[in-house]
DNA sequence: GATATTGATGAGGTTACCTCACAATGATGT
DNA sequence: ACATCATTGTGAGGTAACCTCATCAATATC
């Protein structure tokens, strides 16, 4: 039952920083009339630069039919580009444009400043320290 | 940039813990059939006993119109009951059923369950600490 | 006592997902 | 070589969880 102190369960903590967190990062993406989703599906077009539809589905744990939606809305915006898989005639490769990466820039900036904003109550040290408790949690 | 580290940036960890914690609670309602938002509803109909919609619905940060919807969702399945405000006879104050008590004590149950495995990879000082510094982000 | 405000809901819309069916292509076994 | 099976993306159509706007009753205000 998450004993840890007196007051608040320890999970109920995490989830409170998480959101106020998540909440920032969704307000940072206003100026770009970007739902926070379409931004995650950018960063995963490019960290696996050309992949095709399938993978993006995966990266983003919805079914592959609901990519191409998501891709469409981005491709209406030039954000990115769909072209033929030279290997594999049914597939399609998804890659960003100047455009969608130039934007992603900026939109990785807000969010940093956000994510910045938000942890600079900490010391240097305290988030080394949270930053290794952290990871011990994940696999 | 959250330079904390030399590797994933500290608000990704943090995002990343809470998204497998919110995973876990999640699934953990999966044998009550129940919604990660009705769960949310019921608690907070019980932490406000006798709470009108409009009360529930600054709490769930949706539209009161909406939490009508999610009432009769629970109504349905009797876990609440709408009653007439004896002060005010526009209003209706909604409490929990027997049931819907009984439920969301299992629901909690398990939850905390979860949490507790999820944390567990922690020691109780660990725990402590990653509690201290999760308050000070906080308001 | 007329007027404005508030509380809940009906009607109807949007978003972000889902499943199922399908056509085109690719892989596999004989 | 070819028949069969698997895979890729998408059209069609559905659902859940929100939203706004209009409405009606009841209360508050002047």
């Amino acid at each position: 039952m998450t004993e840890t102190d007196g007051q608040e369960p320890l999970s109920e903590l995490l989830m409170r920083s998480a959101r106020a967190m998540r909440r920032r990062w969704s307000d940072s993406l206003a100026p770009w009339d970007l739902s926070p989703h379409q931004a995650r599906a950018l960063r995963v077009v490019r960290r696996h630069e050309s992949a095709r539809m399938g993978t993006i589905a995966a990266h983003l744990r919805i079914a592959p039919r609901s990519v191409t939606e998501v891709l469409d809305g981005l491709e209406e915006r030039g954000l990115v580009r769909r072209v033929p898989d030279p290997t594999d005639r049914r597939a399609v490769l998804v890659e960003l444009t100047d455009a969608g990466l130039s934007l992603l820039a900026e939109v990785d900036a807000a969010r940093d400043g956000e994510s910045a904003t938000y942890l600079s109550v900490l010391s240097v040290r305290d988030r080394a320290h949270l930053a290794r408790l952290l990871r011990k949690l994940d696999p």
